[in-house]
DNA sequence: TAACTTGGGGTTATCGGTAACATTATTTAA
DNA sequence: TTAAATAATGTTACCGATAACCCCAAGTTA
């Protein structure tokens, strides 16, 4: 590779004044400039940006870790996060924890290992806690993404989980549902347990009593293998009437599920969810979803984190945290019933 | 940040000592390796992979380039990526570059500039030659995925598009659908130029004739405005009765237009096209697709590239190309006539 | 005219690692 | 018993870039 060693010699100056030329600082005369670009152009001159960054002991590059590259709600976070970072003068790169704790930890320390400057982490869950503790301990700012950790305080973007659920459930019970279930993540995921809580709020409301063999709280990701759905639609008696989903994925699972048992949704079973499917859901509106903003959860959460990193020094800023309003999109999963 | 000559000070012995346990290599004493790996237990040691890049001349990092985040086809591509990438000891990193030509340039210059040790690009089209050409010069090998550059040899992984669309036309026709339209990505895309061959190839086998008005060539990405394709459908004298889209995009945006006007599909309009729509096609089983096998588009590509960078002194090595088979899932938006 | 700026550079040290080559005990083989 | 091998560690140079400091000539100023 092409040094700027290389370019010095080849124009007879000094490694310095080439450095100057690139980065546009102290007094080079334009001839001596013009020779140099002569040259960085002859011979392709590409820089390094680990050894600038090595000197610089800053990178700008900014690291976005969510959950699941194949949910469209986090692609879409991905391209706000693209757009700001860009936007900043950062490089932005992903990375994908597929919801494993595991994997979460393998990333956590690439991140550390490569030094980018800042971190937007949608967490795995409450579990996380270590990981966000270790980017803490190196003074890595970081800005949490969908879900908060108990015991780290930071920035943070969110939906409205539990309003969300409440319309969910109001709009439900507005079209005459009583029975109505709910297919939720783990407990471990903050998102999950105010979606619950919102859900409980608005039974109460609307004078429907609890019942826990209506909850079943699983993972949010896909999975390959349906049983621990269809057990928990078979527990249920009397079956309900609606079904709430803690995500998207859910809701794919659950009516995959009830299609192959033969139930017909919205004749039979309403489901409704958060987060829509991404544009494909206007190939037919399907789906009664809070629609979160997405690509606003990863363009205001990069700014949040330019702005933390830009001020570092300035210690004792509270931390910020973000809740985006939970809209609801009805479309065609809900029937009304009586 | 915590570097080795800190471990080696705090532990008493020199940095190359520690650098020698960190990397498993040379002679070094039970006892001596059990104190520098408690010193960096306690100070929470770090590697810094930059400078290792600097003196190995290697990154490990590997670099995935794709056109469209938020296409269900790129991101399973990229978790076959990822999968092959994380079994070689590979990090992966993404881009995307959003169709777009002029941040394809901005990608392949950080991806230079930050030493990737290879490159899966999916590119924009005919116009990356010179990204590609860049690439070549500087010796950073690479692998095409799913489109191919006129001009530049390389390996490379596609799909069968040329014979997708003949399937695509042959199930239309034998539906009895005799006037088939195609929407199609730019003529600068290689597997849009396939794609448009197969349709024209299954026409004339069918006997019936070619009309350039049954075709309109746009871009393969989402869009805000749909009045080119409503002009195209106003154009088209007598109406088609199916319509082939030239990926997955392209069919929802043509069903979008179409139910804005009215008419129905399958009833009025049958639609078919290339790419499935991800786990949310199982919602509710609508479209018939020819569903590109994505994961192994990313995990193949990535093994290629890997043998590539591992074999680089052996120069003269042939470039490889695997076509992987176009596949037809037939559901419900063909309708029969006649 | 001596003293000071200023423009246009060059030198040296450093970022955090690792390869290659010492170095020093301790064994082992002859 | 002594040279040769081996184990365990240290020294030095270097990867590619930049900050901080130094240098010198030409122009200004008092």
């Amino acid at each position: 590779m092409v040094t700027i060693y290389d370019i010095a010699a080849k124009a007879g100056v000094s490694a310095m004044t080439v450095s100057r030329v690139i980065n546009n600082t102290g007094k080079i005369s334009d001839k001596t400039r013009n020779k140099v670009r002569r040259v960085m152009e002859e011979l392709n001159y590409v820089p390094n940006h680990m050894a600038r960054s090595l000197v610089l002991q800053q990178s700008n590059v900014l690291f976005l870790l969510i959950t699941d590259i194949t949910n469209p709600f986090y692609t879409t976070v991905a391209r706000g996060a693209e757009d700001a970072a860009r936007k900043h003068g950062y490089r932005l790169l992903f990375g994908n924890s597929d919801e494993s704790v595991e994997k979460e930890k393998d990333y956590i320390d690439t991140i550390l290992a490569t030094r980018a400057d800042g971190v937007l982490v949608a967490p795995t869950g409450d579990l996380s806690l270590p990981h966000l503790e270790t980017l803490r301990r190196h003074r890595v700012p970081f800005v949490l993404l969908d879900r908060e950790v108990p015991g780290m305080d930071s920035d943070v973007v969110l939906g409205d989980s539990k309003e969300g659920a409440r319309k969910l459930v109001d709009h439900l019970t507005s079209c005459g549902h009583r029975r109505i279930a709910l297919i939720n993540g783990s407990p471990l995921i903050s998102s999950a347990r105010l979606r619950l809580e919102g859900y409980r709020e608005a039974l109460k409301l609307n004078d429907i009593p609890f019942d826990q063999n209506y909850v079943l709280e699983t993972a949010f990701e896909p999975r390959s293998d349906l049983s621990e759905i269809e057990s928990w639609l078979d527990r249920m008696s009397p079956p309900p009437t609606a079904i709430v989903a803690g995500n998207n994925v859910l809701a794919v699972e659950v009516i995959r599920t009830l299609h192959a048992r033969g139930f017909r949704v919205p004749e039979q079973v309403s489901v409704v969810c958060f987060d829509d499917l991404g544009p494909y859901s206007e190939i037919d509106p399907f789906l009664t979803v809070i629609a979160q903003q997405a690509y606003q959860f990863g363009y205001l959460g990069t700014q949040m984190l330019v702005d933390r990193i830009q001020e570092r020094d300035v210690t004792g800023l509270p931390w910020k945290k973000i809740v985006l309003p939970a809209d609801m999109i009805v479309r065609r999963s809900v029937s009304t019933i009586k």
